[in-house]
RNA sequence: GCGCCUGUAGUUUAGCUGGAUAGAAUGGCAGGCUACGAACUUGCAGAUCGGGGGUUCGAGUCCCUCCAGGCGCACCA
């Protein structure tokens, strides 16, 4: 038994009264109203009729409204000037449907059938340190997984690091000139390496960009200057080789720089609350390129150009020219196309999965375009299996500009966290007086709220603008306002828990309209959940939150919700607990927590 | 050059297959704690929806065009 979402309930009655009339049932679109100070829903579909059936559209809607007179679930029902049908529902329908709710687990969301979704979001870089730029894709795709995850779908999240580049021959290079006696540097040394690190993270941290810089030089440069750039980028290559072919000493090396890091990242991630099922990275797909690429041949459709090895991607319906999908670059070396297919054939093999979600930077879309196009075309994926992109936009500064910081530099994640936790910390000292120790818990809690509530706000494709000012204001529309409201619902549950109990769970028909909002909003919420799901958009999520909460701060202020009559009040609590519910499911699913108190 | 995306109050934004008076938040101004938590709440002011055409009974939404900004176009990932 599954509940039907509650506008589809009404809709379904004004299908019926269109198609008694002799209309298409599809004008019966029933929506919320666009005007609230005239009513709770509204239906158009007798302007859209008037032309196909060249009947004025005024009629239309009497004549549906006219079959809709005596049904209960309607208070009012009502034609108002060129034809729209304005709907009021009853208090006992919305009261009832409420009062189902409570007993649905789900909230009465509508399943589908279990599927089987892998979600790459993260793409941290091994040696590199989180940045500002981690943000989105970690807290985009923690809520999407989870999301998916409360619509009982088994889900794969991976946070496929960025283990495989010429980044690593870098590092690598730049640990070979700091120090030349190491013994993975010794082809003659065959016993045991180090299992002691010989470098920490923040060594990594500072060798990335100094290895980096290493290879770039500038224009007015002189020859030999020139030249010692060229020869470290070339050493550099070769060790990316060194490591592809497992080189005794390299591969060692490199396997303990992302053991170090990974350890780093873990640790980061779970500040952000953020989880991946699996660990795995572009070095893990390399054992099935071969395998691919063979495919690929066998198929007929890999060819040779300008050295490389491509795949025509071009179809008939493009606007434009597609270039090939490259598979190996000049000499069979792999590129980031070679490691992106390769990790879809892996998936493939280990999990069989309905979807893959890509959570990345939305420029990164023609490159995808590329490589599921080829992906499908060499047969690594199954054909029913849905490929998708979810690209993010780009973030900016205040100023519409890339993000960068006061020094021009490029922000760490933990510098962040903690200028938020920070300010957060100082706001509770104003006026709370809370131990110091859960205080500073309590910080970061409502900090993380505040991040992830400003960040999933935004649609996902849209670019960002990331402003630290504004992440660390708590007025208005932000995720502390959520836990407010939560921790203040908790907070009179717990005072009323005191000292009694409830016998029935149930909701009462309501006595003031600031309450029937309320019932209105819940009996929305499963429509809510469903289409964020759909379109995999947090954002849909956070603005119900929102309006929940603050119609429920209205009620809470016109409303003495304890002290009312025996029966009354059992209906209160039962209110409360289920709004309890909503707020923790919905901020559940956009990955944030409440704190006690705050 | 080719292609894609974006443009809505000072700022950040919502707007579902075209529908009623374009919703919010913030900032500004004026109010509300002897109350179940004031990180709350009540109100006011603030938008020629980038410009111009067109389709339509009806356009922020669809079509054309122009303007502004961003991004992408195989051997960096």
């Amino acid at each position: 038994m599954r509940l039907k979402n509650f506008i589809l309930i009404l809709q379904e009655k004004i299908e019926k009264a269109f198609e008694e009339c002799g209309y298409n049932k599809e004008y019966g679109k029933v929506i919320n109203s666009n005007r609230p100070d005239l009513c709770e829903f509204q239906c158009d579909g007798a302007l859209m009729a008037a032309k196909q059936y060249k009947k004025a559209p005024f009629i239309i809607a009497e004549e549906v409204v006219e079959k809709c007179k005596n049904n209960k679930e309607f208070e009012k029902i009502e034609v108002v000037k060129p034809g729209f049908i304005n709907i009021d529902v009853s208090k006992e329908f919305v009261t009832n449907y409420c009062n189902q709710i409570i007993n649905e687990e789900k909230f009465g969301c509508n399943m589908e059938k279990e599927k089987t979704v892998v979600i790459d979001y993260g793409g941290p870089n091994v040696a590199k340190p989180l940045h500002v730029g981690h943000l989105r894709p970690a807290i985009i795709g923690e809520s999407i997984k989870r999301i998916h995850k409360f619509f009982d779908n088994k889900v794969i999240g991976d946070v496929h690091l960025g283990d495989w580049g010429l980044q690593m021959g870098l590092v690598i290079e730049e640990l070979k000139f700091r120090h030349p006696d190491w013994p993975y540097f010794n082809e003659n040394f065959d016993g045991e390496y180090p299992k002691e690190s010989l470098f920490t993270v923040s060594d990594l941290e500072e060798i990335y960009p100094c290895a980096s810089s290493k290879t770039k030089v500038s224009d007015n440069a002189t020859e030999e200057e020139k030249e010692k750039a060229n020869e470290f980028k070339e050493n550099a290559r070769k060790n990316t080789a060194y490591l592809q072919e497992k080189k005794k000493g390299y591969y060692d090396l490199w396997k303990k720089i992302v053991e170090i890091s990974v350890k780093d990242l873990k640790e980061n991630y779970r500040k952000l609350d953020v989880e991946f099922d699996l660990w795995l990275g572009e070095s893990d797909s390399q054992k099935y390129v071969k395998q691919m690429v063979e495919k690929m041949q066998k198929l007929g459709i890999l060819y040779e150009s300008n050295g490389a090895m491509v795949v025509d991607v071009q179809e008939p319906t493009d606007t434009t020219e597609i270039n090939p999908c490259m598979v190996l670059k000049t000499g069979g070396v792999s590129c980031y196309q070679t490691t992106d297919l390769a990790t879809i054939m892996q998936r493939q093999i280990d999990f069989d999965p309905n979807e893959i979600i890509y959570v990345v930077d939305k420029r990164q879309e023609l490159h995808f375009i590329q490589v599921f196009r080829c992906a499908r075309k060499s047969k690594i994926i199954d054909e029913d299996a849905k490929l998708t992109f979810l690209g993010f936009g780009t973030m900016n500064g205040k100023d519409g500009k890339p993000f960068k910081t006061r020094n021009g530099g490029v922000m760490r994640l933990e510098t962040l966290i903690k200028e938020i936790n920070e300010k957060v910390y100082e706001k509770m000292n104003e006026t709370k007086e809370i131990e110091e120790k859960e205080k500073r818990e309590i910080s970061e809690i409502v900090g993380l709220s505040a991040l992830k509530y400003a960040d999933l706000s935004n649609q996902i494709s849209k670019d960002y603008i990331f402003d630290i000012d504004k992440f660390t204001s708590f007025d208005g529309k932000t995720g502390p306002y959520i836990l407010y409201t939560l921790v203040r619902i908790k907070s009179i549950l717990n005072k009323f828990y005191e000292t009694s109990s409830v016998k029935e769970n149930k909701i009462l028909e309501p006595t003031e309209d600031i309450e029937k909002q309320i019932l209105l909003k819940i009996a929305k919420f499963n429509q809510v959940l469903e289409e964020s799901y759909l379109e995999n958009a947090p954002s849909k999520i956070c603005v119900y939150l929102y309006e929940i909460a603050n119609i429920f701060n209205s009620y809470y202020q016109k409303v003495k919700i304890l002290q009312g009559e025996s029966d009354k009040l059992e209906s209160n609590i039962s209110l409360l607990t289920l709004l309890k519910r909503i707020f923790e499911t919905g901020i559940n699913l956009l990955g944030f927590k409440a704190p006690k108190k705050m």
